[in-house]
DNA sequence: AATTTTTTTTAGGTTTGTCTAAATTTTATT
DNA sequence: AATAAAATTTAGACAAACCTAAAAAAAATT
C-alpha cells in the first residue's frame, strides 16, 4: 500500500511530475521557482522523498520521479483535475477560477471519495483546460492536437487544451470568447506580425496574436 | 474581515463551540479529550486563540468562544454539515462514512465553493446525522425534538437526529434498521431494564436498550 | 587552464503544533 | 485547616517545513 503524504510533500511530487514531462529531467532552481520555495527548501524535500523512494536524486544533479513516485503524481493530477471538472460543470464556477481551490482540493485523502466522484461525474476525461484526467490506474486519453499555429487555413477545427492557465491568458481568451471545445478556422496569417484572423462557429471574425496562438491546442474535425 | 484560520486551529474552535453548547464554558480537559491531545497542547493553542481575539480564557478558569470565535465556528459547521450531505446526497456515501472526510473538506477556505455547493444542493437545512445546516449568515433552524425516552406510547413520530456519531452507534442503528426519518411509535417500556419495543414503519417490531433510546431524538408526527 | 559565475548544498534559525516532565494552582477529602 | 488529589500551566524538546547566509561544486567564460 501507498503511504499518506502530507500536503507540502503532495505538491512537491506534482510539481516535479510537471516539470519533468519535458526533458525527463528537473533541477532545484526550476523546482523552486515553480514551487515559490528556496533552492534550500528543495534540497530538503528532495532528500526527505529520495528517502521515502519516490525520487531518483544524487547531490548535484538533477532528479526524477522513479515509477512509485509518478505513480503518486497521477493520484494527485487526478484528483486536481477532477476537482476542476466538478467545479466548473456542477458549481458553475469559470474556468478561470478553478485552479487554485483544486489545489486545496487534490490533497483530501479520502480514496472512495475520489471514486464516487469520478463515478458521479461520469468518468470525464478531460479537464475545463482540455488536459486529460488519469484514471484510477493512472492512464489518461492522449489526444491528437496541434498548435494552432500550425494548423493549414480554412480548416474546421476545435479547441482542445491551453498551454498555460496564467490568469492573464484565461482572460484574454474569456475576453475574446475562446474556450475549450470552441469550434474555429484559420482565415488569414499576417506575415508581419504573425497575427492571425479567426472564424468562430458564429461567424464573428477575431485577430490574435501570434503570442496567444502558440499557447492554443486545436484537433481538426 | 475574518482572517483564515489554520487547519488545527479550527478544529480547536470547530470542538470549543461543539463543547460549549451543554453549560457555556469548557475545560482544558474535556477539550483535549474532544480532540486527542495533551491538556499542555490544549494550553499553548488557548494562548493564541485568545490573542486572535476569539476566545474568553484566563489561565486556570474555564473558557468559552466570544461572539467573533463563535462565528467562525459556525462557519466551519456549515462547511462540514454541507459535505456531509454532499458525500450522502450525491456521492452515495453512508451515514457512518462521512464525518471523517468532512473532516478534512471543512478546512477548504474557498468562500464561492461553499456558497455554490448550498445552492447546488439546494439549501439543506439538515445534514445526514439529522443536525442543522448553519445559513450562510449563521443562523439555523431549530427542530423541536425530544428524546426517544420521553416520547409516550403510541405516538407516531420520526427520528431526526442522534445524540453521538460514533462508529458503535452507527454499526448499531444500521443494524436495527434505524435511521434519519425512520418513523415509528413506542409501543411498550419494560419497567426491568427501561428497555423499549418499538414498531417501525414496516410493521417491524424492535426492542432497543435504554442506552440506545436516550441518545436518538425524535419529533412527532 | 585559470577564473568567474551560477547552481546547489550545508549550517544554523524560525514558526507551528505537538509532546513529556515538572511546577503550580485549584478542588476535594480528611 | 491541613493534606491529598486533580487540573492546569510552564519549561524544555522535537518534527515538519520553511528561511538566510555561507560554503562547496559544477558550469561558463576568459
Ligand atoms: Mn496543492
Ligand atoms: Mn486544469
Ligand atoms: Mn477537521
Ligand atoms: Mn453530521
Amino acid at each position: 500500500m501507498i503511504p499518506n503524504f502530507s500536503q507540502a510533500e503532495e505538491n512537491y511530487i506534482k510539481n516535479i511530475y510537471h516539470l519533468q514531462q519535458s526533458t525527463g529531467f528537473v533541477t532545484t532552481n526550476e523546482l523552486s521557482a515553480a514551487l515559490n520555495t528556496k533552492p534550500a527548501s528543495v534540497t530538503d524535500m528532495l532528500k526527505k522523498l529520495k528517502l521515502k523512494k519516490l525520487l531518483n536524486y544524487e547531490p548535484y544533479k538533477e532528479f526524477q520521479l522513479n515509477a512509485l513516485g509518478k505513480k503518486v503524481a497521477l493520484g494527485i493530477v487526478r484528483k486536481h483535475r477532477l476537482w476542476e471538472y466538478f467545479l466548473v460543470e456542477k458549481l458553475q464556477f469559470g474556468w478561470d477560477e478553478v485552479h487554485e481551490v483544486a489545489e486545496e482540493l487534490e490533497h483530501i485523502s479520502s480514496k472512495k471519495l475520489i471514486e464516487q466522484l469520478d463515478s458521479f461525474l461520469n468518468y470525464p476525461r478531460f479537464d475545463p483546460h482540455g488536459d486529460p484526467i488519469p484514471d484510477s490506474n493512472g492512464k489518461m486519453s492522449v489526444q491528437q492536437q496541434l498548435l494552432l499555429t500550425e494548423l493549414p487555413l480554412n480548416r474546421f477545427s476545435e479547441v482542445t487544451s491551453v498551454g498555460s492557465q496564467s490568469t492573464e491568458l484565461l482572460e484574454l481568451l474569456k475576453h475574446k470568447n475562446i474556450s475549450i471545445g470552441t469550434r474555429l478556422e484559420v482565415k488569414r496569417k499576417f506575415s508581419f506580425d504573425q497575427s492571425t484572423e479567426l472564424e468562430l462557429e458564429n461567424k464573428v471574425r477575431v485577430n490574435i496574436s501570434e503570442q496567444l496562438a502558440s499557447v492554443l491546442f486545436v484537433k481538426e474535425l
